[in-house]
DNA sequence: CGATCTTAAATTGCACACAATCTCGGCTGG
DNA sequence: CCAGCCGAGATTGTGTGCAATTTAAGATCG
């Protein structure tokens, strides 16, 4: 049996990730070590990397609870990204391969087909390929403090987590945005490859504040 | 009886900073659990959560180990620092009262009384003086974001934890720098601030990476 | 009737025991 | 003589029981 306390990361963070709990909602060890068919020893490790991650906030005798986020934080967070997206990206620019151009080419392809209206629409396919194609240009960046910090804070978790709340403008904005990021690798131009990360940030920025602050009002 | 995690963390930090174990030294669980007079549980915890810090790395099945640096990496460190910390300085200064700016000044006075050469320096005293000037200057920009992102990452514990190896013109530097950070905020002035601690941190850039490469060349 | 104290159930924190895995010595065979 | 194997000791990973703390309901008093 692979370790248990690693599977329990993953599933939890998954099912947090797809919204399985509300924002807020109590984590109690006993359900969780039930739901994954564990002891109560891993799900508390499991636990307390998610609370590094962010994901969850434990408090001391009163347990963990998801994560909730205010409109104020949710902007401090693309504020960050804001300032470190665009320098990693900058720095992944000169680092990257033919093959490495290829492949971000081919998730920012199939992110424009599974992204655009019509009957190959699913917006939740996004999500993975979102992930990877920014992954991939932090890891080129090849900088592991710009890298820490950014995971460290962003929780981006939630901010990746839906592509449902997108207008069809900004999401198509979106999508051009990944496509021209490859173009400008290729070109090799750092300077350009920074900004339309910057202006990418900033779109997703202005959809994910909208989103939030109307989901407040409806609660 | 304050709860054993939470002294286990703090403890066991403080050993690290100040250099209790060389770096790369193994840290077994057991003799933590003897050391700090609690058990093996705690201990965990408290490795995980010093792993999220940065301040050592825990292998599956191998354990944990002091966090070793590469020269690399260190100046990874001190670029992400260079990014964070003006930003955050600059997002103290409307912040700050005159209260806070007071207390600053005690703490940039009191590093400079005890940096001066002559009977009463104690280059040990400035590690708490530095931390707490740091802290509370980054607790004034109130950004969570930014912070955590700066605290997951530099675990500049290493890098703040000795002044030893600053040669005399560079801690002088350092040293005013603190009380010019101060002016800068008594005046309200963010761009001052921020270009301080900028040149602030450059200083400190080289001398840590001085120090670095002396020590692993003697190694 | 509302507020506070009390008490019991539930939950987390910790310790300890056992199982799984790794480390490193010596040993065998080429 | 060296490479690879093997097994004992040590170390980490996990399960479980008990103590401590929190929470919530109910009772008592003003």
């Amino acid at each position: 049996m692979t370790r248990a306390s690693e599977r329990a990361v993953g599933e939890l963070r998954e099912l947090i990730l797809h919204g399985a709990f509300p924002a807020g909602a109590r984590l109690g060890e006993v359900e969780l070590a039930e739901r994954l068919g564990v002891s109560r020893t891993p799900v508390r490790e499991a636990l307390a990397r998610l609370s590094a991650e962010g994901l969850v906030e434990i408090a001391p005798n009163r347990g963990a609870r998801v994560t909730s986020w205010t409109v104020a934080e949710l902007e401090a967070v693309f504020e960050l990204r804001a300032v470190l997206e665009p320098r990693l990206t900058a720095l992944a620019v000169p680092r990257a391969t033919t093959a490495d151009a290829d492949a971000l080419d081919e998730l920012a392809e199939r992110m424009v087909r599974v992204g655009s209206p019509g009957p190959g629409r699913d917006l939740d396919a996004l999500v993975p390929l979102n992930r990877d194609f920014h992954g991939r240009l932090i890891a080129l960046a090849d900088h592991p403090a710009m890298a820490t910090a950014l995971a460290g804070a962003v929780h981006a978790p939630i901010v990746l987590r839906n592509f449902h709340t997108y207008d069809d403008a900004s999401l198509r904005r979106s999508l051009a945005h990944h496509v021209e990021m490859v173009a400008a690798l290729r070109a090799g131009d750092p300077t350009w490859a920074a900004a339309v990360m910057t202006a990418h940030i900033h779109n997703a920025r202005v959809v994910m504040v909208r989103a939030t602050r109307q989901a407040q009002e409806d609660a």
